[in-house]
DNA sequence: AAAGCCGCCAACCGCTCCTCG
DNA sequence: GCGAGGAGCGGTTGGCGGCTT
């Protein structure tokens, strides 16, 4: 029997009492988590300004993907994960810095209700804010603040989004709607986040077109009865090419479907509100 | 003034999904 | 069909600054 062994500590019951307990004993930091990288001599920890300029300019010149390959390129010593994280929360162009606006906070908690956890989702609705950015506003601000409506805001399932009664009711009701009239959704605002290449088609203008007209809607823009004044014959067609617009061809077909479901929910949620 | 506590957020980790050979 | 490797995602952690006691 060893004596001089100490036993292990016992698992600290939340970060906080971790923390109280790190704090008052003056222990070290609690190590206890495995790189993600085995190499030796990957770094680790905040990005430096050179680092960042880097990556930047090597991402410029050669564009995002085969982050692993990057960090060699770009004669970074970081693991691929990190230069993809930081290029996508950090660098990359229309980052939108600053505190996040009432009606950004309304549209999260919103989609939040509709889509759970899954922040990149949530993220790909509000241009120039990233899932991480998200994630945290929610768990520092959301989560604790008491919000409306009887809203579920503490980590729902996932599956609490894609209810196929509730999609079923919104299509119901869009399909008593008018008809769609794409010269209504000339786009005036920016394209944000969906727009990542320069040298937009007709059928892409389109796309945006109907993100557009959605994104005005969602954001009040223009009132329920200028949306309303609309040609929804062609309903389906537009719905999926909003979706399908914001995302890369390669994206899981359930999470296209769930948001399809999500914006209709929304639709459904925001007529409700504005009709009484 | 100093120690302890708390909140924010950048960054990391592990898991899952996707692609490719 | 299967396995390996890469990419993406959500949960978690650590550092730091501000506030409280």
């Amino acid at each position: 029997m060893n004596m001089t062994q100490t036993p292990p500590p016992p698992p600290p019951h939340s970060r906080k009492q971790c923390r109280r307990d790190r704090d008052r004993l003056s222990l070290i930091p609690i190590m206890g988590r495995r790189p993600c990288c085995s190499k030796e001599g990957v770094k680790r920890g905040p990005w430096t300004a050179q680092e960042d300029k880097l990556l930047a300019d090597y991402i410029r010149a050669h564009g995002e993907g085969k982050w692993s390959s990057v960090s060699k390129q770009a004669g970074l010593k970081r693991c691929g994960k990190s230069c993809r994280l930081r290029w996508l929360n950090y660098l990359r162009p229309n980052i939108k810095r600053g505190n996040i606006t009432q009606d950004e906070e309304d549209l999260i908690i919103r989609l939040h209700k509709l889509l759970g956890n899954r922040w990149s989702l949530i993220a790909g609705r509000i241009p120039g804010r990233t899932d991480n950015e998200i994630k945290n506003y929610w768990n520092s601000n959301l989560c604790k603040k008491p919000l409306p409506n009887n809203f579920v805001h503490c980590r729902p399932s996932k599956e609490a989004s894609s209810d196929p009664q509730q999609l079923s009711k919104a299509e119901d009701k869009l399909s008593n709607l008018p008809k769609y009239n794409n010269q209504n959704a000339e786009s005036e605002c920016s394209e944000g986040s969906l727009s990542s290449s320069s040298s937009a088609t007709t059928r892409e203008e389109e796309d945006y077109s109907s993100h557009d007209l959605w994104m005005n809607f969602y954001t009040r823009e223009i009132s329920l009865s200028q949306f309303l004044d609309t040609d929804f014959s062609n309903l389906s067609n537009v719905f999926a090419e909003v979706i399908v617009g914001g995302y890369s061809s390669t994206k899981a077909m359930h999470d296209v479907e769930a948001d399809f479901g999500a914006q209709m929910a929304v639709f459904t949620d925001l007529a409700d509100e504005w009709i009484m």
